[in-house]
RNA sequence: GGGCGUUUAGCUCAGCUGGGAGAGCGCUACCCUUACAAGGUAGAUGUCGGGGGUUCGAUCCCCUCAACGCCCACCA
């Protein structure tokens, strides 16, 4: 036996079975949708990682419980397919190549033609581009790579353009002057999500207006006053008293000398800085909107590097921030700076860049989202697409509650470019699928396509068409689009709601009148242990790849989906993954019990009567777990489901079966000999099969033990299913007396420092012939697991022995007769205590049951069992009250 | 400014439509018992954030206060 045990190693190595199973799989087509028992497809669409990305461990949650839930589907028979892809991400890759080329060549991209930095981003492309990817597969994931696009892809740039192209047609797209939000570091527009507000400490500046043809001046607060020079109006509330008078009148520009109309609108807050505001349509959304309602000329003042144009007279060429110092240094001078109050307020931030946002007018091309949004929330609400958990609905719709139209072009080099052509000679302007040869109008070649290339989320918002090979009829065909559109399940953080599933839902929706998945599971984000966001500046991520080498992915994984759930923060501590490294461990050696008796098992289970109590008890709970894995899963519950196949492993096969099984299997019955190892291996493979999801490459490799030859991988085996026919009460309800026996009598040693291999005689008094038998029948398991040399089992009648404790259960009393001296004060004390814990449960139901509103309102079944409970509870009461007298 | 969420054992979190609180990790004591010391056995710990209400009964429902977090919003 012995060296049977030592063909498997003792502990468990990730490294050389995980390269091992991830190239079976590859190798062997796993990853491919295939037919399934199911006839029924389940698919998913990886959120795309940048190509610029690196495996960090949000990366790693997506990828699990995404690979976690495509698994279980594929097992259950579902044709599975996992669509994963990569996202050229405008802004981050073009900065990341332009910083390389700078170091490497001490170059801007401003030193190249467009077409020659494109062409060094690409080749970067072609070179790190799937670093990601493959860093994916070092967890497991089992996408079908050979469906991978990249969004810059010529196929995806096809659907842009047709998504492109039908929404022009149908003016939603349109191009505007419109105030929108500038980059000035990216020199680019960026759309309102991708704006972050950051509180910034500033200042109100309190500047003197000059009422034209009077010596009234109008007090203004500003928190901008360099913007001074953009001013086209003053505007009041129509119902401020102050300066209702001053209506139709005009005002002077301090430093520029523009007279402005004063003019009213309600939405000048009277109660606000001084009531009275400056407007600036060029350079502030709120002013913008008024300047429209009110006609006002645009002063535009900055340039796209955020100085000063020409506007901004002497100080032209300064920054906006030093613009403001001097600026404020001349009104002081002018003697019309009433004050300075400190101000904290929100600043619009560009993500990406970090930089102050320049609101700035300017020519861009927008996409009217107003009904598609308006479709966006009836599909949810009428459940057509469901959150998991439904809670993230609501962040869903305030989204798109109330959009603005999106900005969707940027003036970057790195993205498609807007499909919209210039014709030169007779000044048509259209839009094309195609690269078009000519002129649609007047057939000149003399034309030019617009140079502004569209934000990267138009791309991805088309992805899931676009993986499925929209709008090319052929593709689809190839790709199978009318079995797997739409998708199954979008699993992804919260973060990008907004970003990616709103946008996704109103484009794929309005290109094809469909949604482009069922369910949405949002998962948490992941955090450090004390619950912080993991970045660079803190040096506290964790890097997964770090982890996979050290502990393996497998414990990796588990710790995951352990604590994936309906939660939106995941705070990780390494501790918890050594921890589940531990398991896998168990596991690993849990079957190197198993493993020597293997070659006797048989591959059918015996019929049910034939069955040993305690095989049916084991097979009783097996199959609790696998109904308990199957609707947790149904619903997005890892963490259920994994919690549930760990106590099992753990508290009922562990701890409990294979020790019972001990006795059997190192018996000389042959016959009991086989039945057991039958069993166990029966149970083992349901093990594996069910924690394949969440631990891919332990079960893959176990099960290529356990395996009958016929039977294929792991991946592709059956899901364990719920059999009705194997739920066995009556040896769920006996064992969990043994299990209280056996706890009781380890209980009582250790309250008397007695050490394991001193073995005690136990007396056991019950009235009820199941126990006795009961307990008969599984002598040798109590000696080995209670550590027992004698056991009688007795009547109540019977005469208890005198030196002893005990303990007692609802159902019996045992006694555990002591030699030589026994401590009887502290053996009283000890009874008191559980008297006193047995009497507070008992008081609690009597106190129900003596409370007539409980018995009259409460439901039967309710009453009923507090019933039980409270006379169970006398029933343990009388009896240690009974033996506390014995000993006095 | 608006909205959402959180508050349960030392830490991280479960707790389904109300029947009286659980897990993992950690901690303490004792054990190298022939699968596993990455192990075994036993054990301790909670006024379920505070206050009020509904109910026979509240961690769960309602109101209120407090602390923390997140998201949205046009820089007067």
């Amino acid at each position: 036996m012995d060296q049977t045990h030592n063909e498997i190693e003792k502990i468990f190595s990730p490294k050389d079975i995980e390269t091992k199973w991830y190239t079976r799989w590859e190798e062997g087509k796993y990853f491919k949708a295939r037919k399934g028992k199911q006839h029924r497809p389940f698919s998913i669409v990886m959120p795309l990682p940048n190509v610029t990305g690196r495996l960090h461990v949000g990366h790693a949650l997506d990828a699990t419980t995404q690979d976690a839930i495509i698994r279980f589907k594929r097992m259950k028979g579902y044709e599975t397919l996992w669509l994963p892809g990569t996202d050229h991400a405008g802004i981050a890759t073009q900065a990341v190549v332009e910083k390389l080329v700078w170091e490497k060549e001490k170059k801007t991209r401003h030193q190249f033609t467009k077409e020659e930095f494109v062409e060094k981003i690409w080749q970067w492309k072609r070179e790190y581009g799937n670093i990601i990817l493959d860093q994916q597969k070092s967890l497991g994931a089992s996408a079908d790579w050979d469906y991978a696009m990249f969004t810059l892809d010529p196929d995806a740039n096809k659907a842009v353009r047709e998504f492109f192209v039908n929404m022009y047609n149908e003016k939603l797209i349109y191009q505007a002057n419109y105030i929108i939000n500038w980059d000035t570091t990216l020199q680019s527009a960026i759309s309102d999500a991708e704006v972050e507000h950051k509180e910034v400490k500033g200042n109100f500046y309190h500047i003197l207006y000059q009422v034209e043809g009077s010596d009234e001046k109008l007090e203004i607060a500003t928190t901008r006053p360099e913007t001074l020079l953009g001013d086209t109006a003053v505007a009041i509330n129509p119902n401020d008293d102050r300066y209702k008078h001053l209506i139709g009148k005009k005002a002077i520009i301090p430093i520029c000398n523009r007279v402005v109309p004063i003019l009213a609108d309600e939405y000048v807050d009277i109660d606000k800085g001084t009531g009275c505001l400056k407007v600036t349509p060029g350079h502030d959304f709120n002013d913008f909107e008024l300047g429209k309602r009110h006609n006002l000329e645009i002063v535009n003042i900055l340039n796209k590097d955020g100085t000063l144009n020409e506007n901004g007279l002497q100080y032209k060429g300064l920054t906006c921030s030093k613009a403001r110092l001097e600026i404020i240094k001349e009104l002081e001078h002018l003697e019309i700076l009433k004050e300075i109050k400190e101000h904290i307020h929100q600043v619009g931030h560009g993500e990406r860049s970090g930089t102050v946002i320049e609101p700035m007018v300017s020519r861009q091309w927008f996409l009217n989202v107003q009904k598609m949004a308006k479709q966006g929330i009836e599909r949810v609400t009428a459940d057509t697409t469901r959150f998991f958990p439904k809670g993230w609905e609501n962040t869903y719709f305030a989204w798109l509650k109330e959009p603005r139209d999106w900005c969707i072009s940027r003036q970057l080099w790195w993205g498609h470019q807007i499909p919209v052509y210039y014709c030169k000679k007779c000044h048509y302007t259209w839009a094309s699928k195609d690269e078009p040869s000519g002129c649609t109008k007047c057939d000149s070649s003399n034309f030019y396509q617009d140079p502004d290339v569209l934000d990267t989320w138009f791309s991805s918002g088309l992805w899931p068409l676009t993986l499925l090979g929209w709008p090319n009829p052929e593709r689809m065909r190839e790709r199978k689009f009318d079995t797997f559109y739409p998708t199954s399940t979008l699993i992804t953080g919260y973060d990008i709601i907004f970003f990616w599933v709103a946008r996704m839902m109103m484009m794929c929706d309005k290109a094809i009148g469909n949604v482009p998945f069922n369910h949405v599971y949002i998962h948490a984000i992941v955090r450090d242990k004390f619950g912080r966001k993991m970045s660079k500046s803190l040096g506290n991520g964790i890097d997964p790849l770090e982890i996979v080498g050290q502990y393996g992915a497998d414990a990796l994984r588990f710790t995951l989906t352990a604590g994936s759930g309906y939660n939106r923060n995941l705070n990780l501590d390494p501790e918890r993954i050594s921890g589940y490294r531990n398991f896998m461990n168990k596991v690993w050696n849990a079957f190197r019990f198993v493993h020597p008796f293997l070659n006797t098992a048989e591959q059918k289970l015996p019929t049910s009567n034939k069955l040993a109590p305690h095989e049916r008890w084991i097979i009783s709970e097996l199959n609790s777990v696998i109904k308990i894995v199957n609707d947790s899963m149904e619903e997005y519950r890892y963490d259920d489901a994994s919690a549930a196949i760990y106590s099992f492993v753990y508290d009922k096969f562990c701890s409990w079966f294979i020790e019972l099984s001990k006795n059997i299997l190192y018996s000389e019955d042959q016959k009991a000999r086989a039945q057991r190892a039958t069993v166990l291996k029966f149970t083992f493979k349901k093990i594996v099969a069910i924690l394949h999801p969440f631990a891919p490459f332990i079960t893959e490799e176990l099960w290529s033990y356990l395996k009958s030859p016929q039977e294929d991988l792991l991946i592709v085996a059956d899901f364990p299913e719920f059999t009705e026919e194997l739920v066995f009460a009556d040896d769920q309800n006996n064992m969990n007396r043994f299990i209280e026996i056996v706890s009781l009598i380890r209980n009582l040693r250790a309250s008397v420092d007695i050490k394991p291999k001193d073995l005690v005689n136990v007396e056991i008094f019950t009235e009820i012939v199941e126990v006795k038998n009961y307990l008969q029948n599984n002598l040798a398991n109590l000696q080995d697991l209670a550590k027992i040399k004698s056991m009688a089992i007795k009547n109540r009648s019977d005469i208890r022995p005198k030196k002893s404790i005990m303990a007692a259960t609802s159902f019996c009393e045992i006694f555990i007769p002591l030699e030589g001296f026994v401590d009887i004060a502290a053996q009283v004390q000890r009874l008191q205590k559980d008297l006193q814990k047995a009497q507070k449960e008992f008081d609690k139901y009597n106190g129900k049951l003596s409370n007539e509103n409980f018995i009259k309102n409460a439901p039967e079944d309710v009453v009923a069992e507090v019933k039980h409970n409270a006379s169970e509870f006398a029933q343990k009461i009388a009896v240690i009250r009974e033996n506390i007298q014995r000993f006095n």
